[in-house]
DNA sequence: GGAAGGCGTAAGGTGAACTTATGCTTGATT
DNA sequence: AATCAAGCATAAGTTCACCTTACGCCTTCC
């Protein structure tokens, strides 16, 4: 293994021209010169040096190793400025899980609050039902979005994770365009809702499960005439005029034109979280991507607030 | 400055994982790799691992500077390998400078035997009069050849220089195609060749000097009628028949169609000299030069041989 | 022909680096 | 629940590399 400090030795000489000038220019004596060229030498295996009684000037081999040793030392004091100039500016790749509206509701938003740290790569997936947690635990993912509709709040696993709190997302109606219940005026009466044809998740997904208990505590249920995966083709499906749906809020973010919405009166909301490992929390990438995220969930909030008409409670 | 067993150290711990396995790796103790990245993060100041109480990983900073480090290993190990590589194998830069007529004379020939020479960069440069030794001695170049016309053997200047006698090269008769002397059957008088008509070399020029006393020698003079400047342009003109000229051999290697040469009868011969500095010889890449010069010599010969028959006396 | 300047070697001291020893924390196993 | 094993950090000691001092050799300049 090479020594850097022979390499820059063996740089200042070949800039000074002698020993005796490379040492004073350093700091050395000229013997420590002599004494470290000779090693550069030997670990090489090569002459460097042609050394005469009165002076010493580098070989053909020596000017190689020269080359070589300039690239070498250019590319050494690069890494060393790098590392201190961003030392403390975050950096890295964060790799982040999401439920899937939440990942289209927030992508968008991200990107612009992200922009600025140029040195945080973000990964941003799509997780299936309940994984986020398992994927955050076993350092799949640093930051995985889940969503909670028990209202109860998390635990933390023995102090390993930590949940952020980032928003409540209640059901909210989705009605096309024309529809009857598209007129603000009209009340949305929850018994009358049982009447209405419904495009509703299979059974078993959380937000069918809400919309179903709702409904039982007015002795009703929706008609089910379609089931379909996927909030996006049901909310497509409601906007070409099959039935109405209840959606989280947040579908309102990427809905299709001719998508009205309507508050359902005692609507279960569902808590937004985001889980990190505790230990991870003080990685400045991932510091700075979960203010990029409280950012980007105030952004959705404006933009549903506009379009919904007043905070979810 | 960085170190480079550092370097490898946080470069080793990136492909195992721990410190452990590390050491284990490298033959040393965990406690030394441990110290020793504890000393790269004090170096570089900066946290470059993450330490829990059983395991450690690289933060983000810690991969940054990853990053740098293989391409530096990288770099140090190409560098190792290359002078290993040519360990011994002549290679460098080498100045040759030469009087015009050798310049050309042996231009092709060198630069043929030096073709097996990869590393070996030859730069040629010609010279005015009398300055190659000069230039030796500067070290403006490191070999020069160079003519002499006295036949004395030239003192080596107590020891600093060397010379290495390549060729001797007398003058010859170069005369036009369809000139009454250039049929080789009618002999070289020389009283009767200053009823000729010459192109010649301005006085002063050791070409001109040298022919010069030879027709003394007989009581005459050349019927100077025609005064230029370089072998080149007085062998030119030669060929088209505006007189004959005295020139060294080796003007013949790149002679102009139309020439016929013919011996001079007690011609002065002229020395033709390698002049090298006695440090430098020892050069892998001045000794490959040196015989690829020698190399070039005899083919050289070998055409005029060819072309003139007969080798010089 | 000294004197000076430059280079190399020998010997000695200092500091860095590695080892040994020990303790702490965590995760697994019984 | 307790013990064990694995992994990391720190403290102290030892070894070795590197720098200095001292000295000799050679060349060059006055």
């Amino acid at each position: 293994m090479l020594d850097l400090r022979r390499l820059q030795l063996l740089y200042e000489f070949a800039g000074h021209g002698t020993i005796a000038a490379t040492a004073a220019a350093l700091g050395y004596t000229p013997s420590a010169v002599s004494q470290q060229l000779s090693a550069l030498e030997r670990e090489v295996d090569a002459q460097l040096l042609d050394r005469t009684a009165r002076s010493a000037e580098l070989t053909d081999a020596g000017r190689l190793l020269l080359e070589h040793a300039e690239q070498i030392l250019a590319m050494v004091e690069a890494a060393e400025s790098v590392l201190a100039a961003q030392n403390g500016t975050p950096r890295g790749l964060v790799t982040m899980t999401a439920f899937p509206t939440a990942a289209v509701a927030f992508a968008p938003a991200l990107a612009h609050s992200l922009r600025s740290h140029e040195g945080v790569q973000l990964v941003l997936r799509q997780t299936t039902e309940g994984s986020g947690t398992r994927q955050v635990r076993t350092a799949e993912a640093d930051i995985s979005l889940v969503d909670d509709w028990t209202g109860r709040t998390p635990d933390s696993a023995a102090g390993i994770l930590r949940h952020y709190l980032l928003l409540r997302d209640p059901l909210v109606l989705a009605v096309p365009q024309g529809h009857r219940l598209a007129d603000p005026a009209v009340p949305v009466d929850l018994a009358a809702l049982c009447e209405e044809s419904w495009v509703t998740a299979p059974l078993g997904e959380p937000s069918r499960t809400a919309i179903d208990r709702l409904l039982a505590d007015v002795d009703g249920a929706p008609g089910a005439a379609w089931e379909f995966e996927g909030i996006g083709t049901i909310m497509s499906l409601v906007a070409r005029g099959l039935g109405i749906a209840a959606v989280p809020s947040l579908s309102f973010t990427s809905a299709a034109p001719g998508l009205v919405h309507r508050r359902l009166p005692g609507a279960p909301v569902r808590d937004v979280y985001a889980v990190v490992r505790a230990s991870s929390v003080r990685r400045p990438a991932i510091d700075v991507t979960l203010t990029a995220l409280r950012e980007a969930v105030r952004d959705v909030e404006r933009v549903l607030d506009a379009e919904i008409g007043g905070a979810p409670s």
